[in-house]
DNA sequence: TAGATTCGTGCAATCGATTACATGAAAGTT
DNA sequence: AACTTTCATGTAATCGATTGCACGAATCTA
């Protein structure tokens, strides 16, 4: 039906060849002026697209990067990747999105297909169980940008953006301190994963710079979600001297935290404080808003796009850059009756 | 450095041409078994690789599907995104994401944009300013399927997905009739938008259905935020007959109206219940759980994924299709004293 | 004015895969 | 034995855009 038009229609209908018309869309400083013009408004009235597909097979480009997370429907993850489309689009980039359910097979299987895509560059968070490097070796080879945003793998030649996960810690438990609190539990993910150890490394730190002992018994490992949460209260209260607060590296153990706590008839904030991690957006709903640190996903994935743009720009050149992004406290009800005032306006 | 394996190489290294390895890879019947299964171990132990680009030059085809959403870190977006991803990705294609912002202007652009990219489909969310339909005239003159999923516009060729927002108007009010509410008011956000009316239209039929008359104003229109709920009650509860409940078309709002209530000192549910519209995550995780319409949209994703699938796989035909999914009533407990206590348990 | 530059354009190969048509060998038919 | 089929493979065009090289015309130089 709709016949495409090519350059080669338009070469047809002013009489000259497909290489001219090339050459004068591409503004090839050896075509004349007179030409040039002719053909720009004449690709324009015969509504000319330029085939993506023919340019890419010649040029092994494709405008297309991948983007690959553990699952999207996260609210992390989805703002991450709303950055970085609205850094890329408008310079002409298609974002496709993987999701790896955090499986390592699903993960190198994705970058593999991304790298016969051949896509111009791979922007991605690595899955909970990675081990195995090879899969971003290759990629690596091939040549193709590599960028890792949150959690990352040292790879020599990858760039990387995080934020500082360690000051998160820091911040998150210096809070609960300055709120008065000295008994400060801390619950933990997997401390394999870089962005949790970092997080309890500021928690340390901060106990340390206060003065305040650092007791084994007070760590919990936990998942990540409202039933962990639950279970570390449980098992905190019980201790001979139980915890006065508790700093979460994830918003969803903060949650269940909470309820076990009141269901305990322990009232948050006044005899017990709570921070979280990550800013989940029903943190601030909670008719107890968690008080919590964000992470501005949407900035980082703006800056992995910019980290991702720069090194298109200099092909040559293999940038390695690590960008961290400053975390924010967000102080709330869970951990400041003071503040709790002040953040009902939300 | 990397260099790729064609067609070309495989050929030389057995003596044949690449034609000959063109077709054996495809399972041509005119080549003889013996050729076959040597093309096709040498092409596994050469390590090559279709060229996509090569390909879709030749077959107009690119293996890629546009998904256009207002934005995508919305969860009910990006969770419909999941769904779509997880449906497609093992028929090999790529999901190449997009968002609007809501502007009918960037959504022309980016439908003109797909087309150019020459995907093999679009599904999208129509944006909420859009009126004029030329773009997706012109996609279907390309001859790419479009299916619209949630937000839809009714037009000749265009498969849709949607869920029955009529029924989820109606179980919605019907459930607050059947908890013993008698004035009943509604918040809806734009009429001109087909979900928000027919939510509506299902809470007036749900009323009729019980005897219970239709009041003008009791209906509110607000935005979908916190804010407008808030508003929304301020202003119900100063009528002289102030309602007993409210059905929300979007949790939001109904988050709002129940802080507002809680602020004036009306107690949810006992003395006024809420239902929202959506299941947003922070719906479940609220101290006060509130009862909502489920949406289902992974679910939706992947129909929207299959009415796409099925249209491919007859491209001499042309499909229309309407699927309607069923939403489901979460009774939490904004809206019910009695199952508040079988819903602690999250 | 003859010869050297410069300028604008055309020619043709290339990117990698597919496919209609041609070809030649083997097999089957009478 | 001569002829027709069948079968497997090769030849070459095609998809659309880019680009090194060639070429003729116009301009410049001495």
């Amino acid at each position: 039906m709709k016949e495409k038009v090519t350059i080669y229609d338009i070469a047809k209908a002013l009489n000259i060849t497909a290489a001219t018309v090339s050459r004068a869309l591409n503004n090839n400083p050896k075509i004349s002026e007179a030409t040039r013009t002719l053909v720009i408004e004449t690709a324009k009235k015969m509504n000319y697209e330029q085939n993506r597909f023919a340019l890419a097979l010649k040029s092994g480009k494709s405008n297309n990067v991948g983007v690959v997370v553990p699952f999207i429907n996260r609210n992390f993850f989805s703002s991450i990747i709303r950055g970085i489309e609205e850094e890329l689009y408008p310079k002409g980039y298609h974002v496709i999105i993987c999701q790896t359910h955090e499986d390592t097979k699903k993960e190198e299987e994705t970058v593999q297909n991304l790298l016969n895509a051949q896509v111009d560059g791979i922007l991605m968070s690595v899955s909970k169980t990675t081990q195995q490097l090879r899969h971003f070796k290759k990629v690596l080879k091939s040549n193709t940008p590599l960028v890792f945003f949150d959690r990352i793998k040292e790879i020599d030649g990858v760039s990387t953006v995080t934020i500082d996960d360690f000051q998160g810690g820091y911040i998150a438990t210096k809070h609960l301190i300055d709120m008065g609190c000295t008994r400060i539990a801390h619950a933990t993910v997997d401390l394999a994963l870089d962005i949790y150890k970092y997080r309890f490394e500021g928690y340390k730190e901060a106990l340390n710079d206060h003065g305040i002992p650092f007791k084994e018994e007070y760590i919990i490992k936990t998942k990540s979600d409202i039933d962990a949460g639950e279970k570390a209260i449980k098992k905190l209260m019980k201790l001979k001297n139980a915890p006065d607060a508790i700093f979460s590296a994830s918003d969803f153990a903060a949650l269940g935290a909470i309820q076990e706590l009141t269901k305990l008839g322990v009232k948050v904030p006044n005899e017990f404080a709570v921070v979280g991690f990550s800013n989940e957006p029903f943190t601030q709903f909670m008719e107890l808003s968690i008080t919590t640190v964000d992470q501005s996903p949407v900035e980082m994935g703006k800056m992995a796009a910019r980290v991702f743009l720069e090194q298109m720009k200099e092909p040559t050149l293999k940038i390695m850059k690590k960008v961290e992004l400053s975390p924010e406290l967000i102080v709330r009800k869970s951990s400041s009756s003071l503040t709790a005032k002040q953040q009902t306006n939300i």
